[in-house]
DNA sequence: TTGATTATGAGACTCATTCTCATAATTCCA
DNA sequence: TGGAATTATGAGAATGAGTCTCATAATCAA
C-alpha cells in the first residue's frame, strides 16, 4: 500500500522539521518559505527559479540559503536533483511520489517520465554482482520525441535545446 | 564480429579526418595534436586534463581549441561525455570500445563500468511505448563500494568525494 | 598563388554555484 | 525566562567550467 502524503495542508513540511531536529539543526523562517515553496512546484525547477518564488514571499531571501536548503532537502530526499545536461541542476519535488526516469528529447527538451520495474530489478542483479550497494540511480535516454519526429513541435513549445 | 580499431600507428585519428571532410571542416595541427592526445588517454578525463596534455606538445594551444574539438569529437561519436556531477564533465574515448554505464562509489568516487544487454532490450521497448527514437543514454548507479563498504579504501586511493 | 572559407589564440565574459564573514535568529538549559 | 552557545542568515565576493569575440592565421579548392 502506498501512503500518499498531501502537502498543502496538514503536512506543509512534508517531514522536514524532524529531518532538522535529528541533524541538531534549526527551524527558521528562511527554511520555511524555502521548503514549502519547493514543496509546491509541480514538475521540475532550478535553484533560480525556486528563488524567483521565494523571493515573492520573503523579499530578504538570499540565494545562498536557497542553495543551501536545496543540499538539505537533497539530503532529506524530499527532493531529487535532475541533470538535464543544461548547464544547472534542476529540481524535482518527491513527496509522495515514485522515483522515475526520464526520455529526453533533443530537439524540443520534452522530458517524458518512465517506471520499469524490470529495469529496476536487472538493475540490482548488476549492483550484486560487482558487490555494490546501490543508494541512488539515474537513468536517461536521450533522442527525439513523436511530435519533433514528425516535425509538429511548435518553436513556442521547446523547453529547451540540448547541446548535441 | 568486433572490428577492434587500433589507434596508435595506424589510425591515429581514429577516423575524424573523414569526419571533418564530411562536414567541410579543415584539417588542422591544433586539431591533430587534440585529437591524438584525446584518444591516447586511458579513462576519463576532464577538458582540463586534456588541456594540459595537449599544452606539453603544443604551447600555443588554447583551451578554446581544445572544448571546440571535444564538441566534435563527441559528435563524431569518438569521444562519450560523462557527467559525474563534479560540476564539470568527463570525457572517454570510445574508439574500440562498447559503450557502457557506470557503477559510481560515493565514498571514494571509484567508476565501475558494466554491460547489460537485457538493461538495453528493455529500453528499447519502453522507448517504442512512447513512440521515442534513442540516440544515446545514460544510466548511472550511485552507491557504496566492495571496498568502502568494508572501510578498507584508504585516504589516498580516493579519487573524488560525491557531494551527497 | 590566390582568394574564399574556416580555424585559431588570447582573453574577456557568463552564469551557476559556493564561500566568507559580520550579524541575527534559534535553542538549550540553568 | 534570560542569556550563552550554537547554528543560520544575507550580501556580495569568489570560483571555475565553459563560451564567445574578434583580429589574425591557416587551410584548401581551383
Amino acid at each position: 500500500m502506498r501512503l500518499n502524503i498531501s502537502i498543502d495542508k496538514q503536512n506543509p513540511w512534508g517531514g522536514f522539521e524532524e529531518f532538522l531536529k535529528e541533524k541538531g539543526m534549526k527551524i527558521t523562517r528562511p527554511r520555511e518559505v524555502v521548503v514549502k515553496e519547493a514543496l509546491a512546484v509541480r514538475g521540475h525547477f532550478t535553484a533560480d527559479d525556486l528563488w524567483a518564488r521565494v523571493h515573492k514571499k520573503d523579499r530578504t531571501a538570499s540565494k545562498a540559503t536557497v542553495y543551501r536548503t536545496l543540499q538539505l532537502l537533497t539530503q532529506s530526499r524530499l527532493i531529487e536533483p535532475r541533470d538535464f545536461e543544461q548547464g544547472k541542476l534542476y529540481y524535482e519535488q518527491m513527496v509522495g511520489h515514485h522515483h522515475h526516469d526520464h526520455l529526453i528529447c533533443l530537439e524540443c527538451g520534452k522530458i517524458t517520465e518512465f517506471e520499469n520495474p524490470a529495469i529496476e530489478e536487472l538493475q540490482e542483479k548488476v549492483a550484486r554482482k560487482y558487490n555494490f550497494t546501490i543508494a541512488s540511480h539515474s537513468h536517461k535516454m536521450y533522442g527525439t520525441c513523436v511530435r519533433c519526429r514528425q516535425g509538429k513541435t511548435k518553436e513556442k513549445e521547446r523547453e529547451f535545446k540540448i547541446k548535441f
